[in-house]
DNA sequence: ACAATAAAATACTAAAAACTCTTTTATTAT
DNA sequence: ATAATAAAAGAGTTTTTAGTATTTTATTGT
């Protein structure tokens, strides 16, 4: 809707695994691309991008998997949203125009601004791990169906 | 931000389009190119597009071009973006779930399905010819820089 | 030390979006 | 009628996004 396909995955990607590295498990990418219903040499792409850039932690070999720590955990949607997507949607017009500011809008500054910012608010005040609770209790999901 | 780059010409134009034709003009391709800062090629395939959506009205031949009635022109932000973009904005689920509702939701399903009907709301209630008058008196901009 | 495991790195293919070019068709003024 | 004009139609190309496959590197249990 808001986001591209890859910023969708990895949203969920990293819900999963800071719900399932809550108590110190590591998951690995198969486990990971069943979790949240995603091709799973895509999402090792896009878990290697994240890993990098420091918002998921990872273990190679034997009992490795992805993880990620209270304080990485502590991150928020903004952020996954900032390193995949980058910040067009943070800061673009909503008519495509480079220059669209107070001072020189476009038609719909304003009632977009208002829109963005809402947004912006949600996505920077919702850690990664904030769904953590409700996911194990089953009243929100990741994934299209089972479990 | 929100819509396709084909859309955010797509609402330019029949922004600027709506604007002209206000008291029955019409405007040639080049000219809308020029006035919404867009590619030429482009923006005339966007426009046979609209065109045959019954979104902007057309002649051919000299004196030919592009132009809105009254009727066509109070159509909404909201039919050219369904018209361009599909209703993916207005019913996706922000997560990229197919099966995504209240009774089954993702985890950020409430707080995005708000965002999404204010966004909704503006866009369907705001007809293409909301903007003439602003337009006239330099007040907001569709293109980046002169006139 | 070594075999098994799992992520990282790299290079690749496929599909969709963005954009261009060429030809055709309709209109109108002469 | 015809020449000029301007949109419609259709068939490209380019770039970006999405997705796959192959090899390398790090870790761990034996």
């Amino acid at each position: 809707m808001f986001f591209s396909k890859t910023c969708e995955y990895a949203l969920r990607a990293a819900v999963f695994i800071a719900q399932k590295s809550e108590h110190g498990r590591k998951v690995g990418i198969r486990e990971i691309a069943a979790g949240i219903d995603s091709p799973e040499p895509f999402i090792a792409k896009i878990l290697q991008d994240l890993s990098k850039q420091g918002l998921i932690q990872s273990v190679k070999g034997p009992t490795g998997g992805f993880y990620t720590d209270a304080e990485t955990r502590s991150n928020t949607l903004a952020d996954i949203v900032s390193a995949v997507d980058g910040n067009r949607l943070f800061t673009g017009c909503g008519l495509g125009l480079k220059e669209c500011s107070a001072s020189k809008p476009c038609p719909v500054h304003n009632e977009f601004a208002q829109i963005r910012d809402r947004l912006s608010d949600v996505l920077h005040s919702t850690p990664i791990s904030q769904f953590n609770e409700q996911l194990n209790l089953g009243l929100s999901y990741i994934k299209e169906r089972g479990f």
